[in-house]
DNA sequence: CTGAAAGCGCTTACAG
DNA sequence: CTGAAAGCGCTTACAG
């Protein structure tokens, strides 16, 4: 293995002098420089990881916290994961991902063995055990997900509220009066979810400001459930002509359900869904949706938390709550409501 | 921070009896241990991985290198992912995850660098570049895709040529005799995907000897462009009752197909696919299909890397190549053919 | 502008 | 059965 001695026995200089040469935290000759530039270049020299972080306390690596439910919705986390490594990489850091079941244990195990310089963790619910350990931790930690408590963290999410509000006044605008939110399954909510209900919140504020019928249903957030669930929910609110999505299994499902009925997108009911265009492209739904920005919200964390480490412990910068505003993506599934048959 | 040396003075030995009373490398006394095990616990004290890297050289860390291409089927690639992630832990690794593009840069970095004890390679091509470097590398590695040359890693793969031979078997045993092979683009074929020729030769080959005639198609890798291929396909070969698809975008796309053309499967058309249970479950995908075993395939590739790197460097254990046999999960869309009309 | 030395926190021969 | 010391490969005060 080639060391920064042999660097510095090929340049000609002391061990310190060619450490300086690279990192330029000393004025050191340009012509010294030269030399242990092209030393390094010529052994292929790569400094050890391990020494220096033991050397400096940084590691260059983040540690990436999941939380891979069985129910949640997989081919969207790796949105959120890759706007994390990819972003991380290109401001030097190299990205630790972490599966495991409990994020605590290993919260904890990544943090006081040293192994990275922050935390960003997805996925994060209303009450999230994992906050504690991480306000507790030496090293600072984004979110991407809103907590009920933000201090001590920096928090990034979809604003989740203008989005219902959104989806309800782009009916409203289309002539629609009497509308439907399927929303995630109920237990969702209970483990903690929040953006479901936030979702429903804005979504009944603004409809009761227009004055517009809501219905709100929780689906099922698999087949072949969410399939049998949609037309029930369609059979049981027959005057409803706009439907509103917060559930990426029922976006999946309602081709086939509008299909099986004889219903087609706008010209039979008008729907408006909220999830990734990468989903929307991968899935060929074509339906009009609000993006979730899962590369954008991953990137956006690992940004403010590299900021953040590199400002070192005693950094004052304020800790941040962003919530990107709702993007409409429009594929052409709204339009005015179908005159009343009959 | 607390150090090993924290824990030899709450213990009242000294920094080797605690690190050989933890490590278990030499006979300590029961009484010391204990008292040591105490001491750890008190202080909650984790070894500082920088440092214990630094004088094993070995880090516990493993390097899972992805290529994400653009008209890949990204969900597809997290459970390939989180196989890896989920067995590394459970076998005491970590694993850093790399999305960078350029493949052999990042292996070269963490190769050097000693950040991993070994690398796991994703999605690996015919021909890969990646792999010189790899051979070259001093930490081992393995492979999950099946590269032309396999010498010096461990290689993973489905076995495609008896998946095709096993697809169209399946049809002739239901009684089909012309068939239609829908593959991913050409391409993917071209960028190194010798898993998309590999199964249609297995599929050509037994065709040919159960005297079946089989058209082969290559199919666009996203909508609405699939949509219509499939469209296409089916109208250019009236005659074919059963449908292979070794393209996860059509199998996503073909329940929208049938629905359009009045078809139903088994009814009108017998359709088999291959892709993963996770992706039909989640989108609901109603096929007979072969497992494309992702969850598995990533699992056993980082099984063999760690027994490869415990075994040392002059390990002497052969390297090897696991082809999965395919394994279909029947979802009841394999029936005899329709009875011709007319 | 440069070098010799200490130190980061571990593990592991070397002595007893 | 246990301890004092060397060493892993860096960085960075301390001296000149």
């Amino acid at each position: 293995m080639v060391t920064i001695g042999d660097v510095a026995k090929v340049a000609g200089v002391s061990r310190s002098t060619a450490s300086y040469a690279l990192s330029g935290k000393r004025t050191i000759s340009p012509a010294v420089v030269q030399r242990v530039l092209d030393a390094v270049d010529e052994l292929g020299y790569i400094p050890n990881a391990g020494a220096r972080a033991l050397a400096t306390s940084h590691t260059k690596v983040i540690g990436l916290l999941g939380r891979f439910l069985d129910d949640e919705f997989a081919p969207a986390m790796l949105q959120y994961i890759l706007g994390v490594t990819n972003r991380a990489r290109e401001l030097g850091y190299d990205t630790l991902l972490v599966s495991e079941e409990d994020g605590i244990h290993a919260l904890q195990r990544l943090s006081s063995s040293r192994m990275v310089d922050g935390f960003v963790l997805l996925n994060v619910a209303e009450r999230d055990t994992r906050l504690e350990i991480l306000r507790a931790a030496l090293q600072p930690g984004a979110t991407v997900g809103l907590p009920a408590e933000c201090d001590g963290v920096d928090v990034f999410d979809l604003d989740f509220v203008e989005s219902g509000r959104l989806m309800v006044q782009t009916m409203h605008d289309a002539g629609h009066r009497e509308l439907i939110l399927v929303s995630q399954p109920v237990h969702v909510v209970e483990r903690g979810g929040a953006y479901v209900w936030r979702l429903a919140d804005g979504a009944r504020e603004r409809a009761a400001e227009l004055g517009v019928t809501l219905h709100h249903h929780h689906g099922d957030s698999s087949q072949p459930g969410i399939g049998r669930d949609l037309a029930d929910i369609l059979d049981r609110h027959p005057g409803a002509t706009g439907l509103l999505l917060n559930n990426e299994a029922a976006a999946a499902a309602l081709p086939s359900v509008l299909a099986a009925r004889g219903l087609r997108a706008p010209d039979d009911i008008s729907v408006i869904g909220r999830y990734s265009d990468d989903f929307a492209r991968t899935f060929s739904l074509p339906f009009t949706a609000i993006d979730s920005a899962a590369d954008e919200l991953g990137r956006r964390a690992v940004q403010q938390l590299v900021a953040r480490i590199e400002d070192g412990p005693d950094g004052t910068a304020p800790h941040v709550v962003e919530l990107i505003p709702p993007a409409v993506h429009d594929r052409g599934s709204i339009a005015a409501p179908p005159t009343p048959r009959g």
